[in-house]
DNA sequence: ACAAAAGTGTTGAGAGTACACCCATGC
DNA sequence: GCATGGGTGTACTCTCAACACTTTTGT
């Protein structure tokens, strides 16, 4: 924190560096987790994909600067979002001096309706498996989320937010294979999340799918560890 | 990120908040855990006791101007410092609008030489224990790195950090209860912390201590788990 | 009846927890 | 020889990993 404010020096243009948040979205879409990106309309790397994101406003925190950028920019709203890294290295916006503070959030993709607004530019999904070039420092961004992601789902249940509200144990499974990038077993998984307490059958059961009809289950907040 | 920039409208006074770093150092003092604070000299909050930070320079990161905040303040220099979290309520400061990027650090009191410079208040430890009144939110700064340190000692070995090169085991095992706040069991304690493959012995014994000599330790970095 | 996905148990290994006594040294 | 802290082993529980067959439905 300042310790002598009044005594600093220098250009107003200089001492403020501007303060910006992206968001990254994550989702499944057809088994692979994808994240939601903006084609840039405006210079710099116009054309090229970006996350959702943009200046803070004056009178507005981190966490709903990040709310507003999402609606405004993709019509997306209601979303648990949390904070991961700030990025800062001085050159990584070549206009100007750019605080980037990241955060992120798993959506289910039902839910989402994407309504690209007034100015915005076209919002897509991709798969994380086959990205186009992203602008500013978007990859490294996009990187830490997903260390980050791929550590905190070892130890909570997370997997279910990429999910609608019901969901069969098959599909929550897949979930957490598609973010850890490996096949887990179907005996172990179901054994752990049903003994974590967290999951309730609704005693529905999905229809119209192939083979036997899965019971449908909801998340029921007990713990989820954060880490 | 930015999409529109030069679209963005208002003076340059409210669009650009300034950013500052606050760094929580913490040691091991007496069996206590302890952070590092500085005497405010300058309002707000005169007088009142706050961790060392600054505002962010133009041509620097925020890790570069966290390490160099915390030398100019304390004169303290060589920690490894790693980003928590960024704070950013509107009113976290009363003189402006103040983005706030977080840095902690665990570090061996005998590696410390506290020297105040030039126009740096007064640096003090402090036990957590016995902590005065905080300026600013600082409070709820350290209250986040402290439930970050919980859970991260849990599964890796920094207590280690917090003590100098060589260390017994008994010292180990002090600096985890002292971070979790419990008792921990002995024998349990040091077989986890030798499996771990991360100690070896120096084949020193620590002398003029009460009792039977206790054999030094130091740390050989294999695999230190991030949560 | 067969294709497709759901659902189900057991065993072994390793990690965590609880618990009590002997050892080396200084005075 | 006694006070002080250092150092050690075992039994139980729990979690995780490996592994294959039966059940329910639609066609």
């Amino acid at each position: 924190m300042p310790g002598n404010f009044s005594l600093e020096s220098g250009n107003i243009q200089q001492r403020f560096p501007a303060v910006a948040v992206d968001i990254i979205i994550f989702s499944l879409i057809e088994d692979d987790l994808s994240v939601l990106l903006i084609k840039r309309k405006f210079p710099p790397f116009t054309g090229m994909w970006a996350f959702p994101g943009g200046f803070l406003e004056p009178n507005e925190s981190l966490e709903e600067a990040a709310v507003r950028e999402l609606f405004e920019e993709t019509g997306v709203a209601d979303v648990d979002i949390e904070q991961l890294h700030t990025f800062s290295e001085p050159e990584r916006d070549p206009r100007m001096r750019v605080i980037a503070v990241t955060y992120y959030a798993l959506v289910s993709i039902e839910s989402i309706h994407l309504r690209p607004r007034d100015d915005a530019a076209e919002a897509h999904w991709f798969s994380t498996a086959h990205l186009p070039q992203l602008a500013f420092d978007h990859d490294k961004m996009l990187e830490h989320a997903l260390a980050y992601l791929r550590r905190k789902i070892q130890h909570s249940d997370i997997g279910y937010r990429l999910l609608p509200d019901n969901f069969t144990l098959s599909e929550l499974q897949k979930s957490h294979e598609v973010i850890l990038g490996q096949h887990l077993d179907k005996r172990n998984f179901r054994r752990k999340v049903l003994n974590s307490g967290n999951l309730e059958p609704t005693g529905r059961k999905k229809q119209l799918a192939e083979g036997r009809p899965a019971t449908l289950y909801q998340y029921r907040k007990k713990s989820e560890k954060h880490f």
